[in-house]
DNA sequence: CGCTAACTTGATCGACGTCAATCGTGGTGG
DNA sequence: CCACCACGATTGACGTCGATCAAGTTAGCG
């Protein structure tokens, strides 16, 4: 079904570099055994290739060790809605594990490494541990939250406000990951995909981003962002916020 | 925390009405004996009354056993955007068993009656049992994917194409909660709950609306709501929507 | 009957989309 | 090393969907 170059599998699951950030942060080593056990094989993908296909019921699931991906949706006339991107770390897609057709696509942004588990297999090794089973749960409910956030920007905010709070957005996601410590950090996203995310077009899409760019507060480009003045940043992102206890708008700690 | 009419507790969860469509269908009817045990009290609110508050960590969670709510974040200039809509069957909600602060307030729609849980041991109790467990991540993954299309929605559809769609998914969830058998049903929502739902204002909400009367496709008031040719509803809700596969875009069964 | 909340309708405005031309840059082959 | 190409970003002119502002009009309901 996807084919790539293939490597052996040495047990790696224990000291998985971005397993403290996956869906398999609570488990044992003696568990990471097993999960090594479940690994059919990993593989490497180049940037846009597909990962999972819309109306499939996929055999194999995938986790993202190295490189981005996307969620996303076409629609008839070509045009493009981006539901979420994925992060080293992040399973493609828990949704597969109830065995039922995908309703969105996957692609590789960036060159990627995945981990192949057999999609029957791992659900029943999740399905039997009532923690991990549980875990899911959480991490769902955590992706349900981030999804809940972007309706709001969707429905709600305009452009200026939208990018704002995606930039800074990627870049605490990154940073909770380890990927990034400081203002800058790797962006391998084009226009088109901020603008598809956030249901703008590029053309929009970089007229705004010169605004930020004008007032010195990002610097954008060659696969790289840097977030020069984070507080103007987020009042800018946070316009229109509110909390109830007034407090900044927590997006949870992610992991999926 | 919130206080109002409450009535004895029968062993009423076995044969709750509305059990079968809620989280807590693949429960033995021993078990359902211990969650009626976990039940602390039952209660009625009246339409606008909040049943969580955002900010809040919730130390009872709820099922919804009648009437309608709805899950909604409140902007600083006062705007809303409400998030989703719950039906009978609902539990309000699964993010609170999470222990987190809630990022959302959810409040009654209609006139509602719920029954009380206390949100540790109701944790408790579904962490032990795998089978539940596993069914509360089932029950978040169809969440999940009913807001991607909603972010879908947001992102790429004009107001007629979202307010279609919008009837057609209410009319479908009642139906398979058995609420609705013919093509006219309760629908006690006012132009303004769309509108927050759909991101739109409620002058548009009802020049759209009245677009869709005068094509004879819908008779929307008073509480009711008819779809006179589903057909056609069906067609514009469908401009634009694409699988892969071909199908006719099939959001999963739901529950949440 | 009269008050109020919800809906409707019209006129105007503005954010964002569309169309199209141009620029920049990195890769590639000669 | 340079000419060329292709793809992405940028910029300008203009169009449109939906927002805003402001009157009405219904429809419950005391």
């Amino acid at each position: 079904m996807i084919a790539n170059s293939t490597s052996p599998l040495p047990n790696i699951c224990e000291s998985c570099p971005v397993r403290p950030h996956s869906i398999y942060a609570p488990i044992s080593s003696e568990e990471a055994t097993i999960l090594n056990g479940l690994r059919r094989r990993s593989l490497t993908l180049e940037a846009r290739r597909m990962i999972h296909r819309e109306g499939e019921t996929p055999i194999e699931v995938f986790t993202l060790l190295e490189g981005w991906a996307f969620r996303f949706k076409l629609m008839a006339d070509g045009r493009r809605q981006i539901l979420s991107f994925l992060l080293p770390g992040d399973f493609l897609s828990l949704h597969a594990l109830q065995s039922r057709p995908l309703h969105f696509s996957v692609q590789a942004l960036t060159t990627v490494r995945l981990c192949a588990f057999e999609t029957r297999t791992m659900g029943e090794f999740l399905r039997g541990r009532p923690h991990l089973a549980w875990n899911v749960g959480t991490i769902l409910a955590r992706k349900s939250a981030r999804l809940d956030y972007r309706i709001i920007d969707l429905g709600r905010r305009d452009a200026l406000e939208r990018i704002a709070r995606f930039l800074l957005e990627i870049g605490d996601r990154l940073k909770r990951r380890g990927l990034a410590t400081d203002e800058t950090f790797a962006f391998p996203l084009r226009q088109e995909h901020i603008a598809d995310a956030l249901g703008l077009t590029t053309v929009h899409v970089s007229r705004t981003i010169a605004m930020l760019r004008g007032e010195g507060l990002v610097t954008l480009g060659h696969g790289l962002l840097t977030i020069h003045d984070r507080n103007r940043l987020t009042e800018i992102a946070g316009r229109g916020a509110h909390s109830a206890t007034g407090d900044t708008d927590g997006v949870p700690p992610d992991h999926a």
